[in-house]
DNA sequence: TGTATATATATCGTAACACACAGTACCGTG
DNA sequence: CACGGTACTGTGTGTTACGATATATATACA
């Protein structure tokens, strides 16, 4: 397995958890949570991974969904907003990357 | 998707990474791995994850094996230790890791 | 006989992410 | 008008790490 593989590996939960947070912070639509991830190259994914990661969401209802009027000459967009039960489940995530944070830190060995 | 399952995706890869870690400190071998992933809730897994992973780092010539006697009247064990290639891998998989943590802090908005 | 330590293997299933592809609509330039 | 670029939304199919469950082997000790 190359890193590049072990960056795919690494993505799983990730960045269903970095998307939560981006959307709690804001609610935000489609492409601007793709050009936003673009900036960091560990968590980078395209349109294939970021609408059925979304639509996955919805359906389990951590999150909801509105479309909105774009400035002219653009096609209008679809946001994605907190729902409580999103807010949740970003906590108990929270939680996990906490204790796993702390995990790395001790088999370290620092 | 519940908590547990978000858990489990969210090893695909940090096991991986946990566990390489765990070796650079200094050889060890199955069972004790899965011991003392056993106190960290945030990354335990059994056997039937553990050994096949192990197999597999060794297949790629991240990690070496050696067998060595235990204290009378226990079986014999086998060793896991770190390879160059291993350490070089361990290397970048850190950096990769400072990037994903800075990602998300700054995905956090502080 | 049963428990504990220790190292494995086999089969099957799940689900997140990746690759390739598809479609709509507007704009500015040649 | 055709073309490339940008903004925006998706679909279908494949790969693969990790998980559940079960089984196999061997030694020591109560």
């Amino acid at each position: 397995m190359s890193i590049e593989d072990w960056k795919t590996q690494i993505k799983r939960g990730t960045l269903e958890f970095c998307i939560l947070l981006m959307i709690r912070r804001q609610p935000s639509y489609g492409y601007e949570i793709i050009s936003t991830l673009e900036q960091y190259p560990a968590i980078a994914a395209r349109e294939n991974t970021i609408y059925p990661l979304l639509r996955r969401l919805l359906k389990e209802g951590l999150i909801s969904s509105f479309w909105q009027e774009s400035a002219e000459g653009l096609p209008p967009r679809k946001y994605y907003a907190m729902t409580e039960k999103g807010l949740d489940t970003l906590d108990a995530m929270s939680a996990e990357w906490t204790n796993l944070l702390n995990a790395i830190h001790t088999l370290k060995g620092e």
